[in-house]
DNA sequence: GAGTGGTCTAGACCACGCA
DNA sequence: GCGTGGTCTAGACCACTCT
């Protein structure tokens, strides 16, 4: 976590210069890039210097290489963002997107969790949406979002809320989630457990506490998921 | 999974080159690789390429570099491995090292579930492990490993098990785990559950399924850990 | 000071996508 | 055929470690 800089290599420049504009909104999602030789020229350096900067962005998952064609800003479109961060799928590893219902949506004050989890000043407004989530029609995980509202001012003037909420922040907000640390725990089924995804009181439930980090390291998000994994399960790949 | 070698890049075939000499044992490991240089010399190609190669073998984590001294293989070393690939903490991140007891081996033939998981032909001989897992004392989880005896013949020659089953893989056998694929699901203790680590019956269970891969993409390892979350939880980060 | 990996450059040529 | 990213080379110099 230090990163001190007292050595700063070049590429190193060029890469925050990049992740800058990107973050500012000066290349959008989906636009390209100027091409290596361009930027290599605009910022009085070498294209190999460009380039290695260019593929630590693309390692990063913020901007996408196409040989012949170009480097664009990535997209959080539904799926992508969805198979990024939506761990769901069948045994046996066939991956699922899920649809949305019963949303619920309101402004409160930050509460003692939130404010520890978000990193929160006390008393900082802050949006909580209640939502079931169903795959192939059939609720298999409801969820709680806590999002402060000083990072999406009227993030709450959409209703329902899409899908793949990532892509909003993207997209109006110029946030873009680098990643999310998620805490997993089983716990039994009970109330609201019950009424959202029709298990029986006292059945197991999977429970995912996640915290969704942006770009800049600052907590945009926190989303806890209660699962039925009778059907589907949580998949994930250590390398 | 294709890896269609219509055309093979130079540093492709470099990095190939190293991974089967490391598989191989031509370097143990924690030993030096030659230089850049030297190894640039030796295969006939320029020092970038072997350099290029070596990164990637470097963000693999096969080998070590080490900046004024030289670059090294990776020794899977106690720390090394539970860390990588050991996902239980106390909530907020703390990571906690394992111990094992309880520990019961035995010889058998690999079952339907056993010949799915690992890939295995029928009537392959497997051996299979039981514990239970503690940390700082107190039972949080225990396992089942099935291990095929084909590629660790003799393995239940050790008695205890080492706690750290990869370092032994790799030091004994030539055995890289470079990839876990894990499946979490919720469950209700029984049986054994209550038994190894004194939850009682109906408490709510995380169980992880993991199928450990080797460099060579073949199934080394398949494990199921059946946890008791109160106290530690799953961590994980998604990037 | 000698040897190692890390950075940076300049230039050539290859593979790919598209008009 | 042109422009893009991808590979490969050769060489210079920097930062780090150890003797």
């Amino acid at each position: 976590m230090d990163d001190s800089p007292r050595y700063r290599p070049l590429y190193r420049q060029v890469y925050d210069f990049l992740v800058k504009q990107i973050a500012e909104g000066d290349w959008r999602p989906g636009e390209m890039l100027p091409s290596e030789q361009a930027l290599a020229a605009k910022l009085r350096v070498s294209q190999g210097t460009v380039r290695k900067a260019l593929d630590t962005l693309a390692t990063d998952k913020l901007i996408e290489r196409r040989q012949g064609k170009g480097t664009y800003v990535v997209e959080q479109t539904q799926e992508l963002s969805l198979f990024r961060f939506f761990r769901l799928a069948s045994p046996g590893g066939q991956r699922a997107i899920p649809t949305s219902a019963a949303e619920i949506v309101k402004r409160r004050v930050a509460k003692p969790a939130d404010i520890q989890q978000l990193h929160l000043d006390p008393g900082a407004p802050i949006l909580e949406i209640r939502r079931t989530r169903l795959i192939e029609g059939r609720p298999v995980c409801w969820e709680r979002i806590v999002i402060p509202l000083k990072m999406f001012p009227n993030l709450d003037r959409h209703h329902p809320m899409p899908n793949a909420l990532y892509a909003l922040y993207q997209r109006e907000y110029g946030v873009n989630i680098a990643s999310a640390d998620e805490e997993l725990s089983a716990d039994l089924a009970r109330g609201e457990d019950v009424r959202r995804i029709g298990v029986s009181a006292g059945a197991p439930i999977l429970q995912i506490s996640r915290i969704a980090v942006a770009l800049n390291g600052s907590r945009a998000e926190w989303r806890v998921s209660r699962c039925d994994t009778r059907t589907f399960i949580y998949s994930v790949q250590l390398s």
